[in-house]
DNA sequence: TATTGTTATACTCTATAACTATA
DNA sequence: TATAGTTATAGAGTATAACAATA
């Protein structure tokens, strides 16, 4: 025994390698073990830094990207319910980071921009992001990288 | 305008394309886009048929490929925690699916094993994820889905 | 009537700490 | 004193239905 081990990793070394079985095949399981890692990047990078969580990042770079954007639009491209949306706007905008706009030509719906705040913001966060992905390049080529990026834009078209 | 369109519909098609703005680069963001269709596809062919949510059926994929494994490593497979993996057990222990067993030379640990039951079920689930592999094979060739698996698995390594 | 966005509510998931029983 | 697993509790995320305003 290697007194120099906590005796859980010990135990762990010891251990037949775990098994994956039928998951080995399965697309799902791996993106959600490839999310752990990605995660973990992501809270490191961006969300401790500028207190956002992945959801409210992906909204504000849309908004960003997309000005005078929709609510429904932006539920849909992030997948998420109408009414959580609207907390989340609430939120961000309690923060002084996004403004709603009346439509001027139908009172129901409205439009979504950055603020000045906003845009700084997603500004330094979209920066912020480079050298996450560039973390991610440590594990994969640059090749792999724009792959694995190709195959998973097929899988959610 | 086409009459035939609901609201909706015809203003999505109207409208400019949704720029991805950084996010195109981002891998976390495609692969949480791409988790939509996996998890919608899960739930179709294994969910709904098997009442298993993606963690429970993981749990038992792996239960059945390393019998006798104790929680705590399933707990870091699965990327749950101890509490939730405790809460997870009872309720596929309480339909008969999988036991706990007391480890005989250390009374502090467990080893799981699926019941004839949970064997069952796990392996009917397991053929059934089988077409859902096949549906994503419709979007992926079969050298494709194998190559964004090993890449995945570079993610997570 | 249908649609956009909101409010209300319940349910699940997740995270932390405190506890037990064993070692 | 440390570890495996459990219980308790609070917080965040998610889903549904019901609603108000507008079309």
């Amino acid at each position: 025994m290697n007194a120099r081990l906590p005796a859980a990793a010990e135990l762990e070394a010891r251990a037949a390698p775990l098994s994956f079985g039928p998951l080995a095949g399965i697309a799902g399981f791996h993106l959600a073990r490839a999310t752990v890692t990605t995660q973990t990047s992501f809270q490191r990078h961006i969300g401790a830094v500028f207190e956002l969580n992945k959801v409210e990042f992906s909204l504000l770079m849309l908004v960003m990207a997309n000005p005078g954007i929709v609510p429904k639009r932006l539920a849909r491209a992030l997948a998420v319910t109408a009414p959580k949306l609207t907390l989340l706007i609430d939120g961000l905008q309690a923060r002084r980071l996004i403004q709603r706009e009346r439509n001027a030509a139908d009172g129901r719906s409205q439009h979504l921009l950055l603020t000045e705040r906003g845009r700084k913001l997603a500004r330094d966060a979209a920066a912020a992001a480079e050298p996450m992905e560039r973390e991610l390049l440590s594990q994969l080529s640059r090749a792999e990288h724009a792959m694995l990026i190709e195959l998973l834009g097929k899988l959610s078209a």
